[in-house]
DNA sequence: AATGAATGAGGGTTCATTCAT
DNA sequence: TATGAATGAACCCTCATTCAT
């Protein structure tokens, strides 16, 4: 019941910033839409920012928790890893485009520690130290870990970003095939 | 004189909005650290926005110039093309962090039509006509073109952004080079 | 019962007031001291403001009913029915210093009528009476009642608001004697 | 000019709130009744705790620069001391009696400590000194110089506190002869 | 009688923008 | 052109109060 209600406030902020960016998105129409009262999106958040936070933080997890659980098969290869990463999120931002709209543009918090950032990095990393594991392992040759790990990671946000914009969602499909592509580039024949 | 009050006030507003973004930066701070009034800001810009509009309005100027510039270029190959662009925009990139920054992390502005995301959705319009040319001329083999344009893209602002987040500016020396490889995938042999 | 339950939230309510002021004071703080539930207050009380005019009502109901009763007692010197008052209402603030602290510092009620502010006036109109009875006994002469009785009340509440700043109770043991002193300065010998 | 303006808003922060109390008084009343807008004020302070903390200040940083001053005075006894200091705080209150107001019912404010009550203990403290120095010159017998502090500063808060609730300034003109008696009690024979 | 989640009016504060100098 | 004090609409958040359970 509880728990409803925290979901709701978190489904429509989702909605209202996906359509009007976090900056422009006021906490009272959060309410409208949610068919609540303002005051009541504060028994549940203490601020429009933690609103926000949540949203990243439970859509991270989702993914640093598939990563997690990817990385301890060790009869997977890691490209086989990566694919399934990707396959599943593009799932995910298929089945909730608004929030990958979100994920893919929010990134105004340069300075706070604990917030949105901190999830941000953390995509990249761990998909760099999927291919520093690929390397030692000898099935991939990687030379440069970090910047490949941020074109993996920039690839995905910019097809999320632009399915997103063309309203092109089947983009999403063919997705993981093709980044999948790119780093099988690296494997060792 | 007067081009270079303006001049001030971009590159300081760059410098400021690199640091504590956009949304967080106030019009006092930009105008304190240029050692102006805020009242001479308006002078030469209509609003805080407008001052963002036109960093996003000549930087991505100076890139669809290139851009159209090299289509213009019947002698050079569309990976040679692509590979041009790359290269300029990610020395661009190193000379001036902070308008990197900025250029990969300011999206929030999802309704005004004759903003900064005309300019966002300029660049990969303009890679996909690019790459279609390519695939036109029977030098590349393109699908789905819009995935590939939104691929490479994202790889370019995935490494722009990595690269400042870690401050590892070598990263941007061998980008091209990298993205590239990708492109060339798609030859036809 | 009813009554133990009321008796509990004014308890807490002095304990919490007295710490943080009226203002600062939240009706859920008082709730959770008191471990019930925020609707239950009202169950007792129409409103936050109710809960300080009942303990002002109570307590300065306690002092009149002692003055009137000392003012019907013929056997006793004017001098010694003030002193009588002092002592008890000093005995009564070292009981309860917190609630010595409220009657002390809350005054910020200047608006409406049945409100704090009739107690806060009565004490000094009756010690005004008590020294205008003196006066007409032939036992003090007073030329100016409400500038004494202003005076002995102010000092009353001064002593009270030192000893709890300085946390120094014993000094309350004292201050009947020493005010006293001051009345005997208008006994006609 | 800019000396001015905070003049203005303070002086009207005085009225208002001797009218309404702290609590009671909306920032943007003062503002209408000084005839500006409200971020106006807030060009000038920080909030609206500043403003009463500024009151506060200025007026307790007169009273204790005349203590000072006055403490300094070889020539003067330290009954002329106390009396010279309670001439010219009751004729600043008859100057301002709207002040007074807030001087005498402003106190709620426990926890924070660089704020309001740091001056309203200075006072008694300074009373206090002032007393020992008479003991130890052998002009005053002081037993308990807090108690008698905290009754002379009590005093002189419970005439100003009936001065402007009976509207009778008058009274503020007698007050310190009366409680000088007081203190001569206290002189060695 | 007790609960505590929901309410929403209200207010302090911010800050882009203006304009008189 | 430059200035920067003044402006006031806008918005986040608070919290006393209510009421369905």
């Amino acid at each position: 019941m509880a728990g409803d209600k925290k979901e709701l406030i978190l489904d429509t902020a989702i909605r209202v910033m996906a359509e009007e960016g976090y900056y422009f998105t006021k906490m009272s129409w959060i309410a409208d839409r949610a068919g609540i009262a303002v005051g009541t999106i504060y028994n549940y958040f203490n601020s429009k920012e933690e609103v926000l936070e949540e949203i990243f933080a439970r859509e991270f997890k989702k993914r640093l928790d598939l990563l997690a659980e990817l990385e301890e098969s060790p009869e997977l290869s890691v490209v086989s890893k990566l694919e399934l990463f990707l396959v599943r999120h593009f799932e995910e931002i298929k089945k909730n485009p608004a929030l990958g709209n979100i994920l893919v543009r929010e990134k105004e918090f340069p300075k706070k520690e604990g917030s949105i950032n901190q999830y941000l990095n953390q995509i990249p990393q761990s998909i760099k130290k999927l291919l520093e594991k690929g390397d030692e392992k000898g099935e991939l040759e990687i030379k440069k870990p970090d910047l490949l790990a941020a074109i993996i990671f920039g690839s995905i946000q910019g097809v999320v970003e632009q399915a997103i914009k063309l309203e092109n969602y089947e983009m999403l499909d063919d997705a993981s095939d093709e980044i999948i592509k790119f780093v099988k580039l690296k494997a060792v024949k």
